[in-house]
DNA sequence: GCCCGGTTACTCGGATATATAGTGTCCGAGTCCGATGGG
DNA sequence: CCCATCGGACTCGGACACTATATATCCGAGTAACCGGGC
C-alpha cells in the first residue's frame, strides 16, 4: 500500500507551472531538468493530468504544458485521482459471500459489509483533507515561509 | 495505490476469532474454509498479525490462532499496520534536492517539504479514523444490525 | 515589400520493455495427543 | 490398574514460484514556426 511517486512529481510540477508567466506553456523536458526527473516518464504522468482536465497541452515547437484552471481550482485530491485513478484504497471483495460462512447466512439481508463501511469512512477523511488543500494554498505557504523558492522558480522559467 | 486484500481478510478473521468460545484457538484451515479463502496464503497473513502481537498462535494438534488481546484493544489501524507495514502511504523522495531547482536554492534552509506536510496531514486523518475503530466496535455494530451473523459464527466455531 | 506554400525541427501521445511488490504455494521444524508396554 | 515412554499426525513457520502493478523508455503522429519563392 503505497502511493506512486508520480503524485509527488505532479504536485511539484503544478506548483512550478503556477509560477510560469501568464500561463505560458512549459515543455516536459524543462520540468524534468528542473526537478531532476526522467523526462519520458514525467511526460507520461503529465498526460494523465491532461486527460483529467487539470493541465492543458499545446503541441508544436515552443509548446508544452500549462494549467487548465487557476491554482485555486486544483486540489491535491484532483491530482491524486488523476495519477492513481479513482479506485478506492480499500476494495471490498465481498468475502462474506464465499465459503461456509455464506451458506450459513453471513450476508444477512444484503446489509452493506461493516468492514467496507468503516474503511470507507476512514478513507473519506483522507480524501476530504486532500480536497481541502489546493495548489494555491501550497504556494501561499511557500510565499510566507520561503519566498525565495518561488522567486528563483519564476526567474528560471522566464529565462527558459 | 491500493490496499492489499490481506487487510480485509484479517479484519474478518479477527471478528471471527472474537466469536470463538473463551479464546479457544481456531486453526488456519478452519478460518480459510469459513471465509472461502486459500489456506496457505491466509496462514501467511495470520503470521503477520502474530508478529505484531495481535494474535497468539498455539502449535501442535488442536492448535490454531486466537486473539492476544481483547477485541476492544485491537484497532483497524493495528491490523493495517501489521499487514501492510508501518510505511507511510506517501513517501517524499525529496525531489527538491535534485536537478536544476536544487542548485538554485529550492531547499531553502532545510524547511520540511510542503507537499510532504500536507500529505502527512491527510494520511494522519485516515490513520486517526482507523485507530478509533476497534474490533469490538464492529462486533457491536453487527450485534445490533444483524445479530444472526454472530450467532451462526459462534455455533459453527463451537462445533468446529 | 508582402504574402503564400513547403520544409523542418520540435512537441506531445501512445505502444513497448524492465523492476518491484503483491499473490499464491510448498515443504520442513516443532509440538501435543494417543497408543503401548512395563511396573 | 496406573504410569512413563515412544510413535505418529497435525499444527504453525518460513523459504520458494508466479502474477499484477508501477516504473522507465522508445519511436511515431501532429503542429507551429521558419525559410524560400513568387506576386
Amino acid at each position: 500500500m503505497k502511493m506512486g511517486a508520480g503524485v509527488e512529481w505532479m504536485v511539484h510540477a503544478c506548483i512550478t507551472l503556477a509560477c510560469a508567466p501568464a500561463g505560458a506553456p512549459v515543455q516536459a523536458g524543462a520540468l524534468a531538468e528542473f526537478h531532476g526527473l526522467p523526462k519520458a516518464y514525467l511526460a507520461k504522468q503529465l498526460q494523465s493530468l491532461v486527460r483529467a482536465g487539470i493541465l492543458r497541452s499545446t503541441p508544436g515547437v515552443q509548446g508544452g504544458f500549462s494549467l487548465a484552471r487557476t491554482a485555486g481550482e486544483i486540489s491535491l485530491m484532483d491530482i491524486v485521482v488523476a495519477v492513481e485513478g479513482p479506485a478506492d484504497l480499500f476494495q471490498c471483495t465481498g468475502i462474506r459471500d464465499n465459503g461456509v460462512g455464506a451458506q450459513l447466512g453471513m450476508t444477512s439481508g444484503r446489509l452493506p459489509c461493516i468492514v467496507q463501511i468503516e474503511m470507507s469512512k476512514a478513507e473519506m477523511a483522507m480524501r476530504k483533507a486532500l480536497a481541502a488543500r489546493t495548489i494555491a494554498h501550497l504556494i501561499e505557504s511557500l510565499d510566507s515561509g520561503a519566498p525565495k523558492v518561488l522567486g528563483v522558480t519564476r526567474e528560471w522559467l522566464q529565462a527558459l
